[in-house]
RNA sequence: GCCCUUGUGGCGGAAUUGGCAGACGCGCUGGACUCAAAAUCCAGUGGUGGCAACACCGUGUGGGUUCGACUCCCACCGAGGGCACCA
């Protein structure tokens, strides 16, 4: 009878839910310590060997905490909503709210299979009415605030995607296509719910700066939101007196370099200027570029294309004429929609002035503008009152210019985009708005929330074919009355699945409050999240959405802090034993079940953990798997013996062998789990041991001390070695975390390296203390290194007490 | 094209501030235990040469800085990720 991991892990597991070990309560008197794991989706497939890599590491360090003597929040829930639900429901008939609280029950039960120390009286469902009455409340918040508003734009519309296509966020389309599925993506002009984050675009970028986040993660952030600072140029029209061109540069010095202007095809405008002998020709062009998709439009077409309008512009700063193209290469969505064009020094400018036999006029010095533009610093030329001028000075003065005869200004602009809010989808919170006949709209009134989700039959799901949710097909939800009898209909668009995770940390604060979405009390003591650790793949969408949100928030008083997530990790992907990503295709999944069921949840952690850094990517092994078992079978038989008592080694106070060591080890696996370093600090835990293995006594003391350093990692069984060792009743989670001594890490003799020209020649046992002469002497008067000095004459000796002696001999 | 990350034995990986490269684990080899095997315990294990002491080589490649470089600098190559007609 060894280590029984099946009995002992359900044995304790029962333990901490029977006590509620794992509960967290409000407590000033303690430190709070608020660390998440990003909550899942419960799909369908249950979890995934990736799941518990992530919230192995967040456990160990909720319970390294918590033995810290830190109040720890560590919750989990379930990010419910989303399109794989309603797609299931589709193909079976069944109704959503039943199989997704089937599949968390299932993530559950996995979950907990896990020995992980969330406390489960503060689990949250985003599909829960009580949950999502409040992320419905704080659209109401941003509807108030004038930061979700309706409007008629220009979206990406994917029809293709099952259920009767969709409209999804700029942050879901990948290269053209949806993020998921692929389907490709059309701009179309449609009446959607748009949340105003470009108000925030400063914001969020500014204050990433002050966040313990990976560089790589602020940075994908900052190029999202993309802020180039530059110009607006005014240009008149000829022959139009009442329109005005109105261009977005960040080279507002380039401008005597202007040749041309081009407009977005879609752009407003270009109705208003064509000449009657070029409108067809522009009509036609307009068509072309509105039935191609958006990779048509950049990936797969690097030609450029356009047509003039006929029109032309004045230049302001020399009364150039400019005749005004439009083509497809200038975006309608991103600046005022128009640019100048200036070939000499913007090479997209080139390539369009070629193709189009425009001029190319030079204004910076350098390059050879007849094979390509030239993009480099250099002084300018041809360029008047800026001549002789580098670039930043030239900008500068070109903008004062411009501002001085009313022909522009200085302004930022974002590539960011405003947040499309609305899904034509039954699965999700509906938005708690209603249009009324008379062509008023109002907020569902704070007192009638939540607004529940109907349920819906089998051919009611169906989509309408419109590209409406289908909630249009929900008769008796949707048709509202007023009191004075006008009729009014519920707002048939549902929330993103971004929703709902925009705010669950908040949430988690004070789950269960059923009047604010978490009490003041309970905000101003846990604040915001300590660590948050999750996937990279939400870099830019979650993210950035909850940053947002809390932001929001923020601003109306209603949480302490400005920022939700103080510290992000983003753990590895587990790979394949092919070191490929596991897919069902490929043959390389590893089910966690089927470890924990052979091998146990300790054994499962250790090896997550042991494989090497939290951060990277790492190929799944099952002789690593094998080996992280012998490992804790191995510890079971440092203190158990075979019929289940205690070893007959064990012995009161320390031990002069095992000192060094375990106060080594102390500081070690401390150390190491504040930096989040779990796969060095086991491997000290194993040096550990086998050190205890070399001697015949095992001082009591020491082995506790390891069994409270083990607990974070195999939480199961350092419970069954402790109870056995001390005879507590009581858990080990909250037993104060061992400290080391720091005299017992200090050596009074060391071994001092002896280094010829930088090699390593020889090693000598010396006294800590000596001192540089010593060692000096010491290692010119050793016979190996004199065997290398031999015929040289010494130039230098550099010696570093306690450490080596390098003598340089020529 | 631009940005970020990364490259160390047969494999996963270690190495605090520039100071003994390869901790720990896997695998492999040998030994002990056993009738035998498994398990366990102990030892060895970067490469090349040598019976050996030992020597030389060695952290993607090529340079550089330094008494000393996996670590810092320059150029290049490979892998992974992000952005990409954003004016």
């Amino acid at each position: 009878m060894g280590y029984d991991h099946q009995n002992i892990e359900k044995k304790w597991q029962h333990y901490w839910q029977g006590n509620k070990t794992f509960k967290a309560t409000e407590d000033p008197s303690k430190d709070k310590y608020y660390v998440l794991d990003m909550f899942p989706y419960p799909s369908g497939q249950g979890l995934h060997v990736g799941h518990p890599e992530g919230y192995t590491a967040t456990d160990i360090v909720a319970r390294y905490k918590r033995a810290k003597g830190f109040n720890v929040l560590h919750p989990m829930g379930w990010d419910a909503f989303g399109l794989p639900a309603e797609q299931y429901a589709l193909k079976t008939g069944r109704d959503p709210a039943t199989f997704t609280n089937e599949n968390i029950q299932t993530f559950k039960n996995q979950i907990q299979s896990l020995g992980f120390s969330y406390d489960w009286d503060r689990e949250i469902n985003t599909t829960d009415p009580e949950y999502y009455k409040w992320s419905q409340w704080i659209f109401e918040q941003l509807y108030k605030k004038g930061l979700a508003y309706e409007d008629e734009m220009m979206v990406n519309w994917a029809p293709d995607f099952p259920g009767g296509g969709l409209v999804v966020a700029n942050e879901e389309v990948i290269d053209g296509k949806t993020e998921r599925g692929g389907y490709p993506v059309y701009r179309k002009p449609m009446k959607q719910w748009v949340l105003k984050i470009t108000a925030y675009a400063d914001r969020l970028i500014d204050d990433l700066d002050d966040l313990d986040w990976p560089e790589a993660i602020k940075e994908q952030q900052r190029n999202w939101i993309g802020r180039s600072v530059g110009a607006t140029v005014r240009f008149d029209i000829e022959n139009d007196p009442e329109d005005q061109i109105e261009v977005f540069s960040t080279r507002a010095d380039t401008l005597f370099g202007a040749s041309y202007i081009v407009l977005a095809p879609e752009h407003d405008l270009v109705d208003k200027i064509t000449t009657a002998d070029q409108c067809e020709a522009v009509t036609a062009y307009q068509k072309q570029i509105a039935l191609k998709s958006d990779l048509e439009r950049t990936d797969l077409n690097k030609d450029k294309s356009g047509v003039f309008t006929g029109a032309y512009a004045i230049n302001p700063v020399n009364g150039d004429k400019l005749p005004i193209w439009i083509a497809d290469y200038v975006l309608a969505s991103y600046g005022t929609g128009m640019v100048m064009g200036v070939p000499a020094h913007d090479q997209r400018d080139w390539d369009f002035a070629t193709k189009f036999d425009l001029p190319i006029k030079p204004v910076i010095e350098g390059g050879d503008v007849t094979k390509e533009a030239y993009t480099g610093e250099g002084v300018h030329i041809n360029s008047g009152f800026l001549d002789g001028l580098n670039k930043q000075e030239a900008i500068d003065k070109m903008i004062a210019w411009l501002e001085e005869h009313h022909a522009g200004a200085k302004k930022v602009n974002y590539r960011l985009r405003d947040w499309i809010f609305s899904r034509q989808r039954y699965w999700g919170e509906p938005i708690p708005v209603i249009h009324w006949e008379d062509g008023t709209m109002s907020l569902v009134p704070e007192d009638e929330l939540p607004l529940r989700l109907p349920r819906l039959t089998k051919d009611e799901m169906k989509p309408s074919g419109t590209g409406e949710s289908p909630l249009a097909n929900a008769k008796d939800w949707l048709e509202v009355t007023r009191e004075d009898g006008v009729k009014g209909r519920r707002e048939t668009n549902t929330m993103p699945q971004w929703a709902g995770s925009s705010w669950y940390f908040l949430r988690y604060m004070d789950p269960k409050n059923p009047d604010a979405l978490a009490g003041k009390k309970a905000l101003n003591y846990w604040q915001n999240v300590d660590l948050y650790v999750g996937g990279a793949e939400h870099a830019v969408l979650h993210l950035l959405y909850a940053r947002f949100w809390n932001k929001v928030l923020y601003d109306l008083g209603l949480v302490p802090n400005k920022e939700p997530f103080h510290k992000l990790v983003n753990q590895g992907m587990i790979l394949g034993g092919n070191h490929e990503k596991m897919s069902k295709s490929k043959g390389n999944v590893v089910n966690p079940d089927d470890i924990v069921n052979e091998y146990g949840a300790d054994t499962l952690r250790i090896y997550e953990m042991f494989m090497g850094p939290l951060t990277q990517n790492k190929p799944w092994s099952e002789d690593g798997v094998t080996g992280s078992r012998r490992w804790l079978d191995r510890v079971w038989r440092m203190l158990v013996n075979e019929d289940g008592s205690l070893t007959d080694k064990l012995t009161d106070g320390t031990s002069k062998e095992l000192e060094k060591v375990y106060n080594e080890t102390v500081k070690k696996v401390t150390d190491d789990l504040e930096n989040l370093h779990f796969n060095t600090a086991i491997s000290q835990l194993m040096v550990f041991v086998n050190e205890v293995y070399k001697q015949d006594q095992r001082p009591a003391a020491y082995m506790e001390g390891f069994v409270q350093l083990l607990a974070p990692f195999a939480p199961h069984l350092a419970e069954e070695l402790w109870s056995k060792l001390t005879g507590s009743t009581e858990s080990i989670a909250f037993v104060a975390w061992p400290t080391y001594d720091e005299k017992a890490l200090v050596d009074d003799q060391k071994e001092i390296i002896f280094q010829v020209n930088g090699k390593v020649r020889s090693k000598q046992v010396m006294p800590v203390d000596a001192s540089k002469e010593e060692m000096e002497a010491a290692a010119k008067a050793d016979e190996k290194v004199q065997k290398y000095l031999d015929g040289l004459s010494i130039k230098k000796v550099i010696a570093i007490p306690g450490k080596f002696v390098n003598i340089v001999a020529k």
